[in-house]
DNA sequence: TGCCCCCTGCAG
DNA sequence: CTGCAGGGGGCA
């Protein structure tokens, strides 16, 4: 689910409602979801699912501050240690309060969890919760259908020498990244999609697929054309269209085509302004183009014929 | 720089 | 049943 908006979303959220808060306890429910140590597989069993131990170095900390670097979260804890997620396809984060009746275990409130029949209800933890924080004043699940997402603690300080997060790129609202930091990027990458370029994280980070198609279309690049064929008006173009996607993405809590919630469970709205991404078909909203989906760097690619060159 | 893989569910 | 899905890691 998540591109920049998406977890930005989620850390904005989350930052309203659980900083400050202790962690109590905490429950994992998927072995790979928790990387942690590997070694400690024993399990035992809780209310039918299989638990697995917990660092102890987690417990009893309260929460100082939520970020987001690229589409990672970075949850920092008191006495050094901080917790870093990742939600890859389909991770959620999901918090509801303990006065949100009737309280007890499960945390109580039932949520619609993604499904099309909107009286559903899916109660809290659910078959794909991973990972399950009990906090002071509510609980925070980490949910994860694919089981590609992560949740991982580590020091404080060795936060950026995580694999993950040590070769990002630069964020896309840095006062850094300007026209010609893009244009340079472009530049180094000759022969590559202008598309795969955009969604190189070690470049830029935080734009995915959705957010890549529609940034093209914006700038009116068709998404196979190559790096070297790129012109400086075309970078002003993209740059600005990059960052006016990623801002109303943000704008109406990102897109959920599928399993995208904000963390108090309701789904974003972006899906609903999306000029080409999931489109296929459709006339274009600028011209009388119908949008037409290719395959681009591995990726499910919609763009306007008549409008993108 | 591309391809396969991780995993689960859903549409066609 | 096959193919595909908001990501990214490891491998030619």
């Amino acid at each position: 689910m998540p591109e920049l908006p998406e977890v930005e979303t989620v850390v904005r959220g989350l930052s309203r409602h659980i900083v400050g808060q202790k962690i109590k306890h905490v429950e994992i429910l998927s072995a790979k979801s928790f990387l942690w140590n590997p070694k400690l597989t024993k399990s035992k069993k809780v209310g039918g699912k299989t638990a697995y131990p917990i660092p102890q170095e987690i417990l009893r900390r309260t929460i100082k501050k939520i970020s987001r670097r690229g589409k990672g979260i970075i949850i920092d804890l008191d006495k050094g240690y901080s917790i870093l997620i990742h939600l890859k396809m389909t991770g959620q984060l999901i918090y509801i309060p303990k006065d949100k009746k009737p309280g007890r275990t499960t945390g109580g409130k039932r949520l619609n969890y993604g499904h099309p029949d909107k009286n559903f209800s899916q109660a809290m933890p659910s078959k794909h919760t991973r990972v399950w924080f009990e906090l002071s004043k509510g609980n925070l699940y980490f949910n994860d259908q694919r089981r590609f997402g992560w949740v991982k603690l580590t020091p404080t300080q060795d936060v950026f020498k995580d694999k993950f997060f040590a070769k990002l790129g630069l964020e896309p609202f840095d006062k850094k990244f300007t026209p010609p930091f893009l244009w340079s990027a472009i530049q180094r990458h000759p022969k590559a999609n202008i598309k795969a370029i955009i969604l190189d994280q070690s470049l830029i980070t935080g734009i995915g697929n959705i957010y890549s198609d529609e940034a093209l279309f914006y700038a009116r690049l068709k998404p196979t054309r190559l790096g070297r064929s790129i012109t400086k008006p075309e970078v002003t173009k993209l740059y600005a269209a990059i960052k006016k996607v990623l801002e109303k993405g943000i704008k109406y809590s990102g897109t959920s085509i599928n399993t995208h919630r904000t963390p108090e469970g309701s789904m974003g709205k972006m899906q609903n302004y999306l000029a080409v991404y999931e489109r296929e078909g459709q006339p274009c909203r600028s011209c009388k183009g119908i949008i037409t989906k290719i395959r681009v760097a591995g990726r499910g690619t919609h763009y306007c014929p008549m409008c993108q060159h």
